[in-house]
RNA sequence: GCCCCCAUGGUCUAGUGGUUAGGACACAGCCCUUUCAAGGCUAUAACUCGAGUUCGAGUCUCGAUGGGGGCACCA
Protein backbone atom coordinates (compact mmCIF):
# COMPACT_ATOMS: atom_id res chain seq x y z
CA UNK A 1 0.00 0.00 0.00
CA UNK A 2 1.20 3.40 -0.54
CA UNK A 3 -0.61 6.62 1.01
CA UNK A 4 1.81 9.19 -0.51
CA UNK A 5 0.31 12.10 -2.14
CA UNK A 6 -0.26 11.94 -5.96
CA UNK A 7 3.21 13.62 -7.44
CA UNK A 8 3.17 16.98 -9.60
CA UNK A 9 3.24 16.75 -12.80
CA UNK A 10 7.17 16.53 -13.67
CA UNK A 11 8.58 20.07 -14.79
CA UNK A 12 9.10 20.52 -18.23
CA UNK A 13 12.96 21.29 -17.14
CA UNK A 14 14.82 19.75 -14.62
CA UNK A 15 12.40 17.32 -13.42
CA UNK A 16 14.23 16.06 -9.59
CA UNK A 17 10.68 14.28 -8.79
CA UNK A 18 11.56 11.40 -10.96
CA UNK A 19 15.06 10.74 -9.44
CA UNK A 20 13.37 10.92 -6.18
CA UNK A 21 10.19 8.99 -6.51
CA UNK A 22 12.46 6.02 -7.21
CA UNK A 23 11.75 4.23 -4.27
CA UNK A 24 8.02 4.45 -2.50
CA UNK A 25 8.82 5.91 1.75
CA UNK A 26 5.68 3.59 2.24
CA UNK A 27 7.07 0.30 0.94
CA UNK A 28 7.97 -0.87 4.55
CA UNK A 29 4.71 0.25 6.74
CA UNK A 30 3.21 -2.14 9.24
CA UNK A 31 -0.09 -3.37 9.12
CA UNK A 32 -1.07 -1.30 11.75
CA UNK A 33 0.26 2.24 10.04
CA UNK A 34 -1.81 0.96 7.24
CA UNK A 35 -4.79 0.19 9.05
CA UNK A 36 -4.19 3.23 10.59
CA UNK A 37 -4.13 5.17 7.54
CA UNK A 38 -7.34 3.57 6.32
CA UNK A 39 -9.31 4.95 9.24
CA UNK A 40 -8.15 8.43 8.82
CA UNK A 41 -9.81 7.53 5.43
CA UNK A 42 -6.63 7.60 2.88
CA UNK A 43 -7.41 5.83 -0.37
CA UNK A 44 -3.64 3.89 -0.88
CA UNK A 45 -2.68 2.60 -4.11
CA UNK A 46 -0.93 -0.75 -4.62
CA UNK A 47 3.18 -0.88 -5.49
CA UNK A 48 4.78 -3.80 -6.68
CA UNK A 49 8.21 -3.60 -4.20
CA UNK A 50 11.75 -3.99 -6.42
CA UNK A 51 15.21 -5.01 -5.45
CA UNK A 52 17.09 -2.03 -3.84
CA UNK A 53 20.41 -4.14 -5.45
CA UNK A 54 20.80 -6.59 -8.00
CA UNK A 55 20.01 -5.89 -12.15
CA UNK A 56 17.66 -7.88 -14.34
CA UNK A 57 18.90 -9.24 -17.51
CA UNK A 58 16.99 -11.11 -20.71
CA UNK A 59 17.72 -11.62 -23.97
CA UNK A 60 16.04 -9.96 -26.79
CA UNK A 61 16.37 -11.59 -30.61
CA UNK A 62 16.48 -8.25 -32.19
CA UNK A 63 18.84 -6.38 -29.51
CA UNK A 64 20.41 -9.50 -27.89
CA UNK A 65 21.34 -9.28 -23.69
CA UNK A 66 19.50 -5.75 -21.82
CA UNK A 67 20.67 -5.36 -18.43
CA UNK A 68 19.08 -2.70 -15.81
CA UNK A 69 20.30 -1.97 -12.78
CA UNK A 70 16.98 -2.09 -10.77
CA UNK A 71 17.58 0.91 -8.69
CA UNK A 72 16.55 2.37 -11.61
CA UNK A 73 13.36 0.82 -11.54
CA UNK A 74 10.56 2.53 -10.01
CA UNK A 75 8.23 0.75 -7.31
CA UNK A 76 5.71 1.14 -9.86
CA UNK A 77 1.78 1.31 -9.07
CA UNK A 78 -0.14 -1.63 -10.04
CA UNK A 79 -3.41 -1.01 -8.71
CA UNK A 80 -4.85 2.85 -9.03
CA UNK A 81 -6.40 4.69 -6.44
CA UNK A 82 -9.55 4.90 -8.46
CA UNK A 83 -9.00 0.73 -8.07
CA UNK A 84 -8.56 0.28 -11.52
CA UNK A 85 -5.19 -1.46 -12.60
CA UNK A 86 -2.20 0.68 -14.67
CA UNK A 87 -1.61 -0.39 -18.01
CA UNK A 88 1.73 -2.07 -17.58
CA UNK A 89 0.36 -4.38 -15.03
CA UNK A 90 -3.16 -4.98 -16.72
CA UNK A 91 -0.73 -5.81 -20.22
CA UNK A 92 1.25 -8.59 -18.16
CA UNK A 93 -1.75 -10.33 -16.57
CA UNK A 94 -3.78 -10.21 -20.13
CA UNK A 95 -1.38 -11.92 -21.99
CA UNK A 96 -0.71 -14.49 -19.44
CA UNK A 97 -4.29 -15.15 -19.83
CA UNK A 98 -4.16 -15.37 -23.15
CA UNK A 99 -0.98 -17.01 -23.19
CA UNK A 100 1.13 -14.95 -25.41
CA UNK A 101 4.28 -16.79 -26.11
CA UNK A 102 6.09 -13.53 -27.84
CA UNK A 103 5.94 -10.06 -27.77
CA UNK A 104 7.12 -8.02 -30.77
CA UNK A 105 6.64 -4.42 -30.07
CA UNK A 106 8.55 -1.53 -31.02
CA UNK A 107 12.02 -0.92 -29.38
CA UNK A 108 10.78 2.25 -26.85
CA UNK A 109 9.41 -0.44 -24.57
CA UNK A 110 12.79 -2.17 -23.90
CA UNK A 111 14.24 -0.08 -20.84
CA UNK A 112 10.78 -0.55 -19.33
CA UNK A 113 10.60 -4.54 -20.32
CA UNK A 114 12.77 -5.56 -16.76
CA UNK A 115 9.88 -4.44 -14.88
CA UNK A 116 7.55 -6.23 -16.65
CA UNK A 117 9.46 -9.22 -16.18
CA UNK A 118 10.11 -8.65 -12.39
CA UNK A 119 6.16 -9.22 -11.96
CA UNK A 120 5.68 -11.97 -13.77
CA UNK A 121 8.80 -13.25 -12.03
CA UNK A 122 6.67 -12.43 -8.96
CA UNK A 123 3.57 -14.19 -9.85
CA UNK A 124 5.72 -17.05 -11.11
CA UNK A 125 4.50 -16.84 -14.67
CA UNK A 126 6.82 -18.04 -17.87
CA UNK A 127 8.36 -14.78 -19.34
CA UNK A 128 7.58 -14.17 -23.27
CA UNK A 129 10.35 -14.26 -25.85
CA UNK A 130 10.94 -10.47 -26.59
CA UNK A 131 11.47 -9.16 -30.34
CA UNK A 132 11.87 -5.27 -29.61
CA UNK A 133 11.61 -3.51 -33.42
CA UNK A 134 13.79 -0.36 -34.39
CA UNK A 135 12.16 2.29 -34.45
CA UNK A 136 10.42 4.40 -37.87
CA UNK A 137 11.76 8.11 -37.54
CA UNK A 138 10.62 10.80 -40.05
CA UNK A 139 12.67 12.33 -42.89
CA UNK A 140 13.85 15.00 -39.94
CA UNK A 141 14.96 12.50 -37.39
CA UNK A 142 11.90 13.30 -35.44
CA UNK A 143 9.82 9.78 -34.01
CA UNK A 144 6.99 9.40 -36.67
CA UNK A 145 3.70 10.06 -35.07
CA UNK A 146 0.17 10.53 -35.24
CA UNK A 147 -0.16 13.65 -32.69
CA UNK A 148 2.49 15.37 -35.19
CA UNK A 149 0.45 14.90 -38.41
CA UNK A 150 2.61 12.01 -39.30
CA UNK A 151 0.31 9.50 -41.92
CA UNK A 152 -1.09 6.26 -40.60
CA UNK A 153 -1.06 3.24 -42.43
CA UNK A 154 -4.81 3.94 -43.64
CA UNK A 155 -3.74 7.39 -44.45
CA UNK A 156 -1.38 6.40 -46.68
CA UNK A 157 -3.97 4.29 -48.46
CA UNK A 158 -5.74 7.15 -48.75
CA UNK A 159 -3.12 9.21 -50.12
CA UNK A 160 -3.15 6.73 -53.00
CA UNK A 161 -0.61 3.76 -52.17
CA UNK A 162 -1.58 -0.29 -52.42
CA UNK A 163 -1.73 -1.55 -48.98
CA UNK A 164 1.52 -3.90 -50.17
CA UNK A 165 3.46 -1.71 -51.05
CA UNK A 166 3.51 0.29 -47.84
CA UNK A 167 3.97 -2.95 -46.31
CA UNK A 168 6.71 -4.43 -48.70
CA UNK A 169 8.48 -0.36 -47.57
CA UNK A 170 7.86 -0.84 -43.93
CA UNK A 171 9.21 -4.49 -44.00
CA UNK A 172 12.62 -2.89 -45.57
CA UNK A 173 12.86 -0.10 -43.16
CA UNK A 174 15.45 -2.24 -40.73
CA UNK A 175 15.27 -5.37 -42.57
CA UNK A 176 16.98 -7.25 -45.61
CA UNK A 177 16.46 -10.22 -47.15
CA UNK A 178 20.15 -10.83 -47.84
CA UNK A 179 20.20 -10.82 -51.50
CA UNK A 180 19.28 -7.88 -52.90
CA UNK A 181 16.03 -7.63 -53.98
CA UNK A 182 13.54 -4.87 -53.10
CA UNK A 183 9.98 -5.62 -54.48
CA UNK A 184 8.01 -8.69 -52.83
CA UNK A 185 4.72 -9.31 -53.14
CA UNK A 186 3.15 -10.71 -49.82
CA UNK A 187 3.69 -13.82 -50.41
CA UNK A 188 7.57 -13.42 -51.04
CA UNK A 189 8.01 -11.50 -47.92
CA UNK A 190 6.17 -13.92 -45.74
CA UNK A 191 8.19 -16.99 -47.38
CA UNK A 192 11.62 -14.26 -47.07
CA UNK A 193 11.04 -12.29 -43.64
CA UNK A 194 13.22 -13.69 -40.70
CA UNK A 195 13.44 -12.23 -37.48
CA UNK A 196 17.04 -13.15 -37.62
CA UNK A 197 17.97 -10.38 -40.29
CA UNK A 198 16.40 -7.10 -38.78
CA UNK A 199 18.87 -4.90 -37.52
CA UNK A 200 18.91 -2.14 -34.41
CA UNK A 201 19.12 1.16 -35.78
CA UNK A 202 16.15 2.90 -36.52
CA UNK A 203 15.06 4.41 -40.01
CA UNK A 204 13.80 6.83 -41.04
CA UNK A 205 10.45 6.92 -43.46
CA UNK A 206 10.97 8.36 -47.59
CA UNK A 207 7.98 9.21 -48.39
CA UNK A 208 9.94 9.50 -51.75
CA UNK A 209 11.22 5.79 -52.09
CA UNK A 210 7.65 4.60 -50.82
CA UNK A 211 6.58 6.59 -53.66
CA UNK A 212 9.00 4.51 -56.11
CA UNK A 213 8.09 1.29 -54.23
CA UNK A 214 4.23 2.34 -55.29
CA UNK A 215 4.81 2.53 -59.20
CA UNK A 216 6.82 -0.40 -59.21
CA UNK A 217 4.09 -2.31 -57.83
CA UNK A 218 1.32 -0.65 -59.93
CA UNK A 219 3.03 -1.26 -62.74
CA UNK A 220 3.10 -5.50 -61.68
CA UNK A 221 -0.60 -5.28 -61.06
CA UNK A 222 -2.43 -7.53 -63.07
CA UNK A 223 -3.90 -4.92 -66.05
CA UNK A 224 -7.44 -6.01 -65.23
CA UNK A 225 -7.19 -5.67 -61.24
CA UNK A 226 -5.01 -2.21 -62.09
CA UNK A 227 -8.34 -0.89 -63.86
CA UNK A 228 -10.68 -2.08 -61.32
CA UNK A 229 -8.60 0.18 -58.45
CA UNK A 230 -8.40 3.00 -60.78
CA UNK A 231 -12.06 3.14 -61.85
CA UNK A 232 -13.27 5.12 -58.38
CA UNK A 233 -10.71 7.60 -59.21
CA UNK A 234 -11.71 9.04 -62.69
CA UNK A 235 -13.37 11.97 -62.72
CA UNK A 236 -17.18 12.32 -64.61
CA UNK A 237 -15.94 14.04 -67.44
CA UNK A 238 -14.33 10.83 -68.73
CA UNK A 239 -16.38 8.45 -68.08
CA UNK A 240 -17.76 8.49 -71.69
CA UNK A 241 -14.65 7.33 -73.15
CA UNK A 242 -13.39 3.58 -73.27
CA UNK A 243 -12.42 3.34 -69.29
CA UNK A 244 -10.39 0.38 -70.04
CA UNK A 245 -8.03 1.97 -72.79
CA UNK A 246 -6.95 4.61 -70.58
CA UNK A 247 -6.07 2.71 -67.66
CA UNK A 248 -3.47 0.41 -70.25
CA UNK A 249 -2.41 3.72 -71.12
CA UNK A 250 -1.72 5.24 -67.21
CA UNK A 251 -1.00 2.24 -65.43
CA UNK A 252 2.83 2.13 -66.36
CA UNK A 253 3.25 6.11 -65.56
CA UNK A 254 1.46 6.61 -62.19
CA UNK A 255 2.95 6.26 -59.40
CA UNK A 256 0.03 6.97 -56.79
CA UNK A 257 -3.51 6.31 -57.70
CA UNK A 258 -4.66 9.99 -56.60
CA UNK A 259 -2.67 11.32 -59.68
CA UNK A 260 -5.15 10.02 -62.22
CA UNK A 261 -7.27 12.77 -61.85
CA UNK A 262 -4.97 15.52 -62.84
CA UNK A 263 -3.39 13.26 -65.48
CA UNK A 264 -6.30 12.80 -67.39
CA UNK A 265 -8.42 15.75 -67.37
CA UNK A 266 -7.24 17.10 -70.32
CA UNK A 267 -9.19 14.38 -71.88
CA UNK A 268 -12.33 16.44 -71.16
CA UNK A 269 -11.21 19.78 -70.94
CA UNK A 270 -8.59 20.25 -73.32
CA UNK A 271 -6.22 23.31 -71.31
CA UNK A 272 -5.57 26.71 -72.83
CA UNK A 273 -2.50 26.26 -74.18
CA UNK A 274 0.22 28.36 -75.95
CA UNK A 275 1.12 28.21 -79.58
CA UNK A 276 4.86 28.20 -78.49
CA UNK A 277 4.37 24.29 -77.62
CA UNK A 278 4.21 23.53 -81.18
CA UNK A 279 8.37 23.95 -80.88
CA UNK A 280 10.30 20.94 -79.76
CA UNK A 281 14.18 20.88 -80.61
CA UNK A 282 14.73 17.79 -79.83
CA UNK A 283 11.60 16.68 -82.27
CA UNK A 284 13.12 19.36 -84.82
CA UNK A 285 9.41 20.54 -84.46
CA UNK A 286 8.71 24.54 -84.65
CA UNK A 287 5.81 26.41 -85.57
CA UNK A 288 6.21 26.01 -89.14
CA UNK A 289 6.97 22.80 -89.57
CA UNK A 290 3.90 22.02 -87.19
CA UNK A 291 1.68 24.69 -88.91
CA UNK A 292 2.18 22.24 -92.74
CA UNK A 293 1.92 19.24 -90.56
CA UNK A 294 -1.56 20.17 -89.55
CA UNK A 295 -2.61 21.64 -92.34
CA UNK A 296 -1.84 18.02 -94.23
CA UNK A 297 -2.58 15.48 -91.82
CA UNK A 298 -6.10 17.13 -91.18
CA UNK A 299 -7.92 16.23 -94.38
CA UNK A 300 -5.74 12.92 -94.49
CA UNK A 301 -7.36 11.83 -90.62
CA UNK A 302 -10.85 13.13 -92.36
CA UNK A 303 -10.67 10.47 -94.94
CA UNK A 304 -9.80 7.52 -92.44
CA UNK A 305 -12.33 4.84 -92.64
CA UNK A 306 -10.81 2.51 -89.84
CA UNK A 307 -9.98 4.68 -86.68
CA UNK A 308 -7.82 2.39 -84.35
CA UNK A 309 -4.40 3.05 -83.10
CA UNK A 310 -2.90 0.57 -85.28
CA UNK A 311 -4.40 1.94 -88.57
CA UNK A 312 -3.55 5.78 -87.66
CA UNK A 313 0.06 5.25 -86.84
CA UNK A 314 0.36 3.42 -90.08
CA UNK A 315 -1.10 5.91 -91.59
CA UNK A 316 0.74 9.00 -90.16
CA UNK A 317 4.29 7.01 -90.39
CA UNK A 318 3.37 6.30 -93.94
CA UNK A 319 2.38 10.52 -93.90
CA UNK A 320 6.12 11.25 -92.48
CA UNK A 321 8.08 9.28 -94.99
CA UNK A 322 5.96 10.33 -98.06
CA UNK A 323 6.90 14.12 -96.86
CA UNK A 324 10.40 13.53 -95.53
CA UNK A 325 9.89 13.99 -92.26
CA UNK A 326 10.81 12.61 -89.03
CA UNK A 327 8.00 10.29 -87.21
CA UNK A 328 8.77 12.46 -84.32
CA UNK A 329 8.06 15.40 -86.16
CA UNK A 330 5.36 14.29 -87.65
CA UNK A 331 3.54 13.25 -84.91
CA UNK A 332 4.47 16.28 -82.30
CA UNK A 333 1.93 18.82 -83.51
CA UNK A 334 -0.90 16.30 -83.33
CA UNK A 335 0.18 15.22 -79.58
CA UNK A 336 0.66 18.76 -78.91
CA UNK A 337 -2.85 19.63 -79.89
CA UNK A 338 -4.66 16.79 -78.72
CA UNK A 339 -3.36 16.78 -75.96
CA UNK A 340 -2.49 20.96 -75.28
CA UNK A 341 0.07 19.93 -72.69
CA UNK A 342 3.98 19.55 -73.43
CA UNK A 343 3.72 15.67 -71.90
CA UNK A 344 1.09 13.31 -71.90
CA UNK A 345 -0.07 9.49 -71.20
CA UNK A 346 0.40 8.04 -74.62
CA UNK A 347 1.29 9.44 -78.09
CA UNK A 348 -0.54 11.21 -80.60
CA UNK A 349 -2.61 8.02 -82.20
CA UNK A 350 -3.30 6.85 -78.60
CA UNK A 351 -4.48 10.05 -77.99
CA UNK A 352 -6.43 10.58 -81.61
CA UNK A 353 -7.71 6.67 -80.98
CA UNK A 354 -9.05 7.30 -77.34
CA UNK A 355 -10.47 10.80 -78.18
CA UNK A 356 -12.55 9.67 -81.18
CA UNK A 357 -12.45 10.84 -84.99
CA UNK A 358 -14.64 14.25 -84.43
CA UNK A 359 -12.56 15.30 -80.85
CA UNK A 360 -9.32 14.73 -82.82
CA UNK A 361 -10.59 16.82 -85.69
CA UNK A 362 -11.78 19.59 -83.63
CA UNK A 363 -8.62 19.72 -81.53
CA UNK A 364 -6.61 19.36 -84.43
CA UNK A 365 -8.33 22.48 -85.85
CA UNK A 366 -8.02 24.48 -82.76
CA UNK A 367 -4.29 23.64 -82.69
CA UNK A 368 -3.95 24.93 -86.00
CA UNK A 369 -5.37 27.90 -85.75
CA UNK A 370 -3.12 28.83 -83.53
CA UNK A 371 -0.35 28.64 -85.27
CA UNK A 372 -2.09 30.65 -88.13
CA UNK A 373 0.30 34.11 -88.49
C1' G B 1 19.37 14.74 -14.69
C1' C B 2 19.56 9.16 -14.64
C1' C B 3 19.15 4.64 -17.58
C1' C B 4 18.74 1.75 -22.24
C1' C B 5 19.69 1.38 -27.50
C1' C B 6 21.98 2.75 -32.06
C1' A B 7 26.04 4.77 -35.61
C1' U B 8 28.40 2.72 -43.82
C1' G B 9 26.81 8.13 -49.35
C1' G B 10 21.19 13.16 -48.49
C1' U B 11 17.74 8.51 -47.44
C1' C B 12 17.05 2.79 -46.95
C1' U B 13 20.84 -0.75 -46.71
C1' A B 14 24.87 -5.19 -47.96
C1' G B 15 29.19 -6.20 -45.34
C1' U B 16 30.63 -10.66 -39.63
C1' G B 17 39.65 -9.23 -39.95
C1' G B 18 42.45 -8.86 -46.08
C1' U B 19 36.55 -6.06 -50.94
C1' U B 20 38.40 -1.47 -56.69
C1' A B 21 33.36 -0.93 -49.74
C1' G B 22 28.07 -3.82 -53.28
C1' G B 23 22.69 -2.61 -54.23
C1' A B 24 18.20 0.68 -54.04
C1' C B 25 15.72 5.77 -53.75
C1' A B 26 16.79 10.74 -55.08
C1' C B 27 19.97 13.86 -58.37
C1' A B 28 22.78 14.68 -63.26
C1' G B 29 24.03 12.97 -68.19
C1' C B 30 23.43 9.52 -72.30
C1' C B 31 20.66 5.63 -75.05
C1' C B 32 15.84 3.86 -76.46
C1' U B 33 11.32 6.24 -77.88
C1' U B 34 5.02 9.06 -81.72
C1' U B 35 5.41 13.27 -75.91
C1' C B 36 5.93 11.76 -70.89
C1' A B 37 6.76 7.63 -68.17
C1' A B 38 8.91 2.75 -67.99
C1' G B 39 13.53 0.27 -69.42
C1' G B 40 19.07 0.25 -70.33
C1' C B 41 23.87 2.58 -69.48
C1' U B 42 27.15 6.18 -67.03
C1' A B 43 28.45 9.75 -63.27
C1' U B 44 28.53 12.24 -58.32
C1' A B 45 28.31 10.56 -53.21
C1' A B 46 29.73 6.80 -47.33
C1' C B 47 32.62 3.51 -43.23
C1' U B 48 31.37 10.05 -36.92
C1' C B 49 36.08 10.93 -34.20
C1' G B 50 40.23 9.17 -30.98
C1' A B 51 42.95 5.45 -28.69
C1' G B 52 44.04 0.34 -28.52
C1' U B 53 44.22 -5.39 -30.22
C1' U B 54 46.35 -7.38 -34.87
C1' C B 55 51.03 -8.43 -40.00
C1' G B 56 46.26 -6.20 -41.38
C1' A B 57 40.50 -3.07 -39.09
C1' G B 58 33.99 -0.58 -41.80
C1' U B 59 34.30 -5.33 -39.25
C1' C B 60 37.03 -6.77 -32.30
C1' U B 61 37.82 -3.57 -27.30
C1' C B 62 37.54 1.09 -24.71
C1' G B 63 36.46 6.26 -24.72
C1' A B 64 34.35 10.64 -26.88
C1' U B 65 30.73 12.80 -30.01
C1' G B 66 26.10 12.50 -32.33
C1' G B 67 21.10 10.53 -32.80
C1' G B 68 16.87 7.85 -30.86
C1' G B 69 14.10 5.87 -26.82
C1' G B 70 12.62 5.30 -21.65
C1' C B 71 12.12 7.16 -16.66
C1' A B 72 3.44 8.90 -14.70
C1' C B 73 -2.20 6.78 -10.02
C1' C B 74 -1.52 7.67 -19.68
C1' A B 75 -2.37 3.94 -22.52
Amino acid sequence: YCFCKKEAQPDNEESPGIAEQKRDPCRFLTQEQVTARFAEGLIPVIRQRIPNQGSTTFVDHVYGEITVENTQLDDQVLLKSDGFPTYNFANVVDDHLMEITHVIRGQEYLSSTPKYNLLYQAFGWQIPEYVHLPLILREDGAKLSKRAGDPSFEDLVQMGFLPEAIVNYVALLGWNPGDEREIFTMEELIEAFDIERINKSSAAFSLEKLTWLNGEHIRRLDPQKFHELALKYYPEGVRHLDLEKISRLIQIRIERFTEIPTMVKFLYELPDYDAALFENPKSKSTLQSSREILQEVIPLLESMQEWTNESLFTALKDFAAAHGYKIGTAMWPIRTALSGQFASPGGATELADLLGKDETLRRLKIGLAKLQP
